[in-house]
DNA sequence: TTATGATTCAAACGAACGTATGTATTAAAA
DNA sequence: TTTTAATACATACGTTCGTTTGAATCATAA
């Protein structure tokens, strides 16, 4: 262990770079490594091979993100000892670990944030499952959570609802912009995080407290009310 | 012209499943050629190159799709004339196209959903321009439908708000589904678009609907409150 | 029939890929 | 110093990729 510290992290934020602009399997090891001004063969000499080098890219930064997650979710239940926590204060812990790390030390967690997009869409096809159990106590503390303060919804409808909160999420962190087709409207040019925060919190709030659209008799459940 | 109907479709077909489930780079024209039972170089003969049948696959589908929604828009506006389209309506017409692809003819829709989904966050590079096009019209007609019904809320607030629900649809879309993460939750078996339609319905028109987060000069803003 | 144009086919091309190998280089332990 | 383990390096291996080629096949019209 000497100066591999230089190597494996150049290496890392290079990688990191390149997987975000390009994606995973449009970046080859070639380009990566020369631009990381190391030599090819250091990634498969520090990380075995390709996909636990995308590994170690995304656990970098998806475990400690998931960690602060659960640290808010934490304090909030702690504030509010027995009652449910507000609806916004759960989104907020939810989305802002994730958005915050757009304006992280030196511009590098922003490409993170859109890496993370591609992670659950992108192959390779087995990446997924070796993602999975880094969002598992994620997603399970604050279904819960989510549950706790909706009581209304059947389980079946908060299950979509979350799922379209990440959804919205992710695509927001992908960068994938189709809106911006259009040429008009005001886009503020840095793209200030705690302001799309604040408005992602607000929409998703919203949605997730809509009422339950109520089950047509058209031969489909209606599970709701305890 | 002789039987080349059935080459070319057969490749349209396999390439329209092969590219939803493994992507566009992942997939190659020796796999999907010997799916299709085709020769390898039908490919290069009926489309010129890979580059020009992803935009076949996508453009077949997509070009229909956006017409529909078109179709739907001037609809309601006809209903309505001079007035604005009630939110839900527009929320619909945007959506309802999308999701109703997936029970297209012979489940062939549905590959194309999830393919949707990654058009615009995966590679080629130079694909999401000849893609944009594609969207031009029905973003901006939208646009205005939506600004027209939602007065309230500021140029740029709008442009968020459709962004996230262009990014909650493309993520339902994509299929990648981390919430099953957790195996508990009641899951309806075979994905009801009828149903999945109307929560997201629901969840998007209440997202839009919500007010405005008032903006602070500057500094900080945790303004909420009326 | 023959002629013609469209299509299919087997085979190969060069390029780029991820990975493995063997040797230098480095730095600290002995 | 010598030894030793860790790291960096240049290079090559084997595979797979998208694409091209030229001959074979087919359908149709003269």
């Amino acid at each position: 262990m000497t100066a591999n510290q230089g190597t494996k992290q150049r290496i890392l934020d290079t990688a990191e770079r390149l997987f975000a602009d390009q994606g995973f399997g449009n970046t080859s090891l070639r380009c990566l490594t020369s631009q990381a001004a190391v030599n090819l063969a250091a990634v498969n000499y520090h990380f075995g091979s390709k996909d636990a080098l995308i590994e170690a890219v995304i656990a970098r930064r998806l475990v400690p993100m998931n960690g602060e997650r659960l640290r808010r979710l934490r304090a909030l239940q702690g504030r509010h000892r027995g009652h449910p926590v507000p609806l916004e204060s759960l989104v907020a812990a939810f989305i802002g670990p994730a958005l915050e790390l757009s304006q992280d030390t030196s511009r590098a967690g922003s490409q993170f944030i859109r890496l993370l997009g591609r992670g659950f869409v992108e192959s390779p096809p087995q990446l997924q499952d070796r993602l999975r159990p880094m969002y598992r106590e994620v997603i399970d503390h604050f279904k819960r959570a989510f549950a706790a303060v909706l009581p209304e919804l059947s389980a079946e409808e908060l299950y979509w609802r979350l799922h379209f909160l990440v959804g919205t999420l992710a695509y927001c962190m992908s960068g994938a912009d189709m809106m911006r087709v259009v040429a008009s409207s005001g886009m503020s040019a840095p793209l200030d995080i705690e302001v799309v925060t604040q408005r992602l919190t607000v929409f998703l709030t919203a949605g997730l407290r809509a009422r339950e659209p109520v089950a047509e008799a058209n031969g489909f459940k209606r599970t709701a009310r305890a």
